[in-house]
DNA sequence: GCCAACGTTGGC
DNA sequence: GCCAACGTTGGC
């Protein structure tokens, strides 16, 4: 089992959205980043869990975890002109772009803020804290993700 | 809204 | 294959 990171905008979709359907899976799809997709086709397995993060809003941080519940299979939304995630390029015998489907599993009373686990000691090789940082769906190590754990159970 | 950092595109 | 131009991301 290892652990993942995704972003996402709250204003499209948040962890009240996904908490809103506890039973339901998810379909993480739109995603048009090639290393994020070859996360989300060759290495997130079932079972994985995933810290949720709110990113591109004024509070920034992670909000809640979720698991892996259908492993990467093609994000059909490539393919559909009315999509906002259409791909003009992409064809059903060569697909570009891959989806998992994910569950809600909890959603954290209070937010671990970017700053908060920027300042962690333990946290040094997340993506999300090096330069840049604009992948927007991430491994995140074992030591690390337990420090993360610690600190939104704790 | 600003702007730095980054990924992608396309001309050559 | 290089690299400038462009569009996007995302924190602040």
């Amino acid at each position: 089992m290892q652990y993942w990171l995704f972003k996402t905008e709250p204003d499209a979709f948040s962890i009240d959205d996904l908490a809103a359907r506890p039973n339901q899976t998810e379909p993480w799809d739109g995603v048009r980043n090639y290393q994020a997709r070859n996360f989300l086709r060759d290495d997130i397995k079932l079972g994985d869990q995933v810290f949720m993060y709110h990113s591109s809003c004024k509070r920034v941080g992670i909000v809640g975890m979720a698991e892996v519940v259908k492993e990467g299979y093609v994000d059909g939304t490539q393919f559909d002109p009315e999509a906002k995630y259409y791909d003009p390029k992409a064809r059903t015998d060569n697909p570009r772009w891959y989806r998992v489907d994910i569950k809600f599993k909890q959603q954290y009373d209070q937010l671990l803020s970017l700053a908060e686990i920027k300042a962690m000691p333990e946290i040094q090789e997340l993506a999300l804290v090096k330069k840049g940082a604009r992948l927007s769906v991430m491994p995140v190590p074992e030591q690390e993700a337990q420090a993360l754990l610690k600190k939104l159970e704790g």
